[in-house]
DNA sequence: ATGCAAATGCGAACTATTCTCAAATACATC
DNA sequence: GATGTATTTGAGAATAGTTCGCATTTGCAT
């Protein structure tokens, strides 16, 4: 994964916001990740490398980095959200409503049904996410054993 | 918009729970409703049906019917969750970063891309849902004229 | 080098959502 | 139609994710 720092600056100089240190780490930890991270996540990684991170700065660097399309908020589940670095690769969740578990799904599909969408109704489009929920090859064998 | 309490009561029978006036009484509120309604929302329409409707009960409903795939859980914004009934246009929502406007997209594009990631995947889909963050014409314009 | 708006840290505050538990009730069975 | 029981409900307390307030620090334009 390259740096994704300098990618991040820019967007931030464009809506006229510094970049700190702390902003930095954010970013440096959400494309050192694999997937997604909860803020929490963010905030115990982030103190390993500077004791003095506060959770609330992770917060508000997050909900900025979202407002720059840098980083896409995800609502995985009904704890609290997850956040990972808003690569153009739009990829979708399939989200298990009985054992919760997420697969990651890459899609050109949707992403090029968004692209159509974004020109169609004048909408620049920061952030693309797909939410499919439902249940799982291995919940549904459950169920119908247990019935 | 026809009655959609009975479709859900088989649904409920389906996960071995049971029908209520208060189940009954969130879907018909939900099935009366043009767009997305927060849990509030109904609540409060609720309470003037039946004056004994609480809160947790709402809740406790919606996320049943969500399990069962009657209702969608959308999260529009941060503050809470919204939800609608779940038919089978499964839509979309662009969401303004700047302004939180909701534009409702019909599109069959993503509900064909849905079927084919839900088959390929071996994922049975309750509900689909799709989120596209951006920014709207309107905020666009409006961005451009301070610079 | 300097000034100041923007950002931070800390803890308190807020608020959406869930939990607890006794009382009420849906509904399968008789 | 009556009965038994597991499910559901209401009310408020509890929880937890997230934001706020404000004094202090700091990025960065000049």
């Amino acid at each position: 994964m390259e740096d994704q720092v300098p990618l991040s600056e820019r967007y931030l100089k464009t809506m006229g916001r510094r970049m700190t240190p702390q902003r930095r780490l954010v970013v440096d930890i959400l494309s050192q990740a694999e997937g997604h991270l909860d803020a929490t996540d963010i905030y115990e990684r982030g103190r390993r490398q500077d004791a003095r991170l506060s959770l609330a700065t992770v917060y508000r660097t997050l909900n900025i980095l979202k407002e720059a399309g840098v980083v896409r908020e995800l609502h995985l589940d009904d704890e609290h959200h997850h956040y990972e670095l808003d690569h153009q690769d739009k990829h979708s969740h399939l989200i298990c409503l009985s054992c919760g578990r997420v697969i990651e799904v890459d899609s050109t599909a949707f992403a090029e049904a968004a692209e159509t969408i974004g020109q169609l109704y004048d909408f620049r489009i920061a952030s693309a996410h797909v939410e499919l929920t439902g249940y799982c090859a291995d919940c549904r064998r459950k169920q119908e054993m247990t019935d």
